[in-house]
DNA sequence: GCTACACTTCGGCGCGGACCGAAGCGTGGC
DNA sequence: GCCACGCTTCGGTCCGCGCCGAAGTGTAGC
């Protein structure tokens, strides 16, 4: 355990794990820029990292591209940013720095996350469509419907896999989201809308209009008008 | 990110932080051991953890007693055990040399202890009777009509007492049961019903035929069988 | 009072590892 | 063929921190 905790414990090596939490794959010298670092020291980190598993490279061309090496990884990730990101004075509630674009919704690794992702979650657990306790979660059979009629088919093939449907906590609104296959294939379904647009960089992801009525009038999600400056 | 992580990164601290999964209080010089350095670098590390807010102190005499802080940290320990390939529980070295009578129930000065004290309280909290954090309880309503129920008049002169309901670390189970005014009140109904009766010397306590169905049925309290030579 | 014990603080030692520059492979473009 | 570029490997420097022994603080028991 501590190994791994090592691994993640160096700022520059946490900085590569963050940058790739969208679930993308990124370039030795793109993660060296965002660990502020010269390609030679990134290199020894990515060898590392790569050497216990937690990231994975794919050769392509000159280029290598690395990405987290499963969702399990992403999941520790997550829920050392919980902790790290809670308020070191107690009883002060200190208002976390966070940028209000990836507040507001952004990807967590394959799925949705921050307060729109959370809003969706909650609205699917109210209606019943599916249940999340301890760390699992389960579809109910009207859950099934809604989301076929939405356009997700509820497939053996999908049904198979292990984590189909389970909960995820939200280090910025410090509630679970909708993670797993089900979690994976709504953000897929919610672009393929176009109802949500990723961000041309980093894991911010941006409401459209027609993604604003469509989740209020199918999962009555209401969003908070966006402030823009 | 990286500071949490580094903590955790540690070897020594790491055993610590493991050591204290089961949600049990350990003492320092306890965690030294189960981390294989001396009492002095324990102490450096414990002060890291706990300026850090992985872990919470209780002062006990000439004691420090040590625990998790949060459900988040326990959480974000095991999703790196996940990582890491370890088994979620680790067998436990520090065996404790206690008598097993005074260990499976006993008085705690008015209140009671051991294994049943630890098991009613958890039962109690589980039930959303009481709600207990940081050195301090309280009834809910609902707990006020379940005690009343089994006998306990939540009288305003009970009330008004400052510490009417609080938690105490206990010292053989290390987890906390309930103490204050109306732990000494479920001492003395439990007496008076003969479900638990005191031992002719010390402060053991044996739980009576009538009293282990009794708990049973009120409190759903599962009481491992007696092993009596 | 004294002693025993739990724990912390202080000072100093020593290893591990993060970092960089320079050089060494590959690949792609000209 | 050549050069440009992405990335890795190699040496060497240096800071950080884990570690301990010894001394200091506080509590419990006689």
């Amino acid at each position: 355990m501590a190994g791994i905790a090592a691994l993640v414990g160096d700022p520059a090596r946490a900085s590569m794990l963050a940058a790739l939490m969208d679930g993308r794959a990124l370039t030795a010298t793109e993660l060296a820029a965002e660990a502020g670092v010269t390609p030679a020291t990134a290199s020894g980190h990515l060898g590392k990292l790569t050497g216990s598993r937690l990231v994975t490279p794919t050769a392509q061309g000159r280029h290598r591209y690395y990405r987290l090496a499963s969702r399990e990884v992403a999941r520790m990730l997550e829920g050392i940013m919980v902790v790290a990101g809670e308020p070191l004075v107690r009883g002060r509630r200190t208002e976390l720095r966070i940028d209000p674009d990836l507040r507001f919704a952004r990807t967590c690794y394959d799925h949705l996350a921050g307060r729109l992702g959370v809003a969706l979650t909650s609205s699917l657990v109210s209606r019943g469509a599916v249940e999340l306790r301890d760390g699992a979660g389960q579809v109910t059979p009207s859950g099934e419907r809604l989301l076929a009629d939405f356009g997700i088919a509820s497939e053996s093939a999908l049904r198979s896999r292990r984590m189909y449907c389970r909960p995820c906590l939200d280090w910025s609104e410090r509630r679970t989201h909708l993670a797993g296959v089900l979690g994976a294939a709504l953000l897929e379904r919610l672009l393929e809308l176009r109802w949500i647009e990723r961000s041309a960089a980093g894991r911010a992801v941006k409401v459209t209009s027609a993604g604003r009525r469509g989740l209020q009038a199918r999962f009555g999600v209401e969003l908070p008008r966006e402030s823009r400056p």
